[in-house]
DNA sequence: CGGAATCTTGAGCGGCTTCAAAACCTGTGG
DNA sequence: CCACAGGTTTTGAAGCCGCTCAAGATTCCG
């Protein structure tokens, strides 16, 4: 799975957790981190461990998940860069990772440890704040997510998904907006079944709403998805 | 509706949100906000509106919940003496209430403005970073709650809720830990149906484990619903 | 006592899941 | 270059959990 694809490095300006901080202020903190590479499909935290770790994904995609208890993987969300992750490691009590994160692709991230962290926390209030702010984003987002687990049908979940994912993670080609995306994690994110997933986006690709590919969708007509 | 239940006014070390802070701290955090006094069934906060406030809930309960698109009424929680709500007042741009928040029996809150908490929160960082410890905690719970909705029972759901609501807000009696809360309501927390709901209460009932009475419920062998 | 809210019970059904099996795609190694 | 093995996707058929709908019972309060 060699992907010659531009893993976009994203720019500074774009970390939500650097919002509002000056070039140079940015360029410290960075500093402070250790960068590492990770080969595709490799665990880089698992959940319910000890959150000693602040996480920056700089290049590629993080599957975030968690097991339930008849082993079944749930996935919370894709991960793209200028996402950041562990964000417990920024309180002060040993908190534990939500979830576990998987590379997808190979995957650049920026490390900072606990303390390290903290401390520049300590010297830029707006760095806890950010943090904050991204905290009740994710809470809003699985609000969100569950409320449409409850009241919408499957097809919406799916449909709704696929924009979601397409719009964060997807690549614009002319022939449409692709994104690298297996069923059973498309599946998962909307919370149905493979078969069933699989149906409605074969019902889709008829309509000529998208194209499917051994995980990849294309999409050619977003507004397909939501009428039907 | 009146309640000679008295509704327990919490200590200060309680509060999550003043972890770790000393007496003057606290005392002058909670000097600097403003009390006042709803009746029951009143809505405090909408969801969606500008969070121009934080509250901290002194006395009283109080329903979080929010509005699927087909006008269900679903809780997302129920609020306890010491809990905070509000939390996007404490970052720099304008987020919005995440859920709407109505009192369930008379309540007295305390109510700080934005830019009155936000002052308050330079001055202390350690309040910051309590904030992002209670987000985090909500990310949690939501991703605990949707765990179980994807993979556990009706019944496993809703004794699981029962467990959790009852230790939270129930109050020991000799006979057991009583909740004052609708079927309604915990089918909400539960994800399930009313009639669902009233279907496991009353066997559970028929087994000697619990009794039900009009909004409340006094689990007397919690034990027992984790079994059948 | 009347009326409104809450709770109960039964019957029927329906959207998804589960299960089984086959088709398909893709990189690999002979 | 072709065949093979692994993972991925498709399709069909059957079943089930919990929901919906309807109706009645119970409790509470003015």
């Amino acid at each position: 799975m060699q992907h010659p694809v531009s893993h976009s490095r994203h720019s500074k300006q774009s970390v939500a957790l650097f919002k509002g901080l000056t070039e140079e202020q940015i360029s410290a903190i960075v500093a402070a981190g250790h960068p590492r590479r990770y080969t595709p499909t490799t665990p880089i935290i698992r959940s319910d461990e000890p959150a000693l770790h602040l996480y920056l994904l700089q290049t590629g995609h993080v599957n975030f998940s968690r097991v339930a208890e008849d082993g079944r993987q749930i996935l919370l969300g894709r991960l793209v860069p200028a996402d950041v992750f562990g964000l417990g490691s920024l309180v002060a009590d040993t908190v534990r990772y939500i979830g576990t994160a998987d590379t997808v692709t190979e995957s650049e991230v920026l490390i900072w440890e606990r303390n390290c962290i903290r401390r520049l926390a300590t010297a830029c209030p707006l760095l806890a704040e950010n943090a904050l702010r991204i905290a009740l984003h994710y809470v809003g987002v699985f609000v969100k997510r569950h409320i449409a687990l409850v009241s919408d049908t499957a097809e919406e979940r799916l449909a709704y998904t696929l924009i979601q994912i397409g719009s964060r993670a997807g690549h614009m080609l002319p022939a449409g907006l692709e994104v690298d995306i297996k069923n059973e994690d498309l599946a998962s994110l909307a919370d149905i079944s493979v078969f069933t997933a699989s149906r409605f986006l074969k019902s889709w690709e008829r309509e000529g709403a998208l194209e499917k590919h051994r995980g990849k969708v294309l999409i050619r007509c977003p507004e397909k998805l939501l009428v039907a």
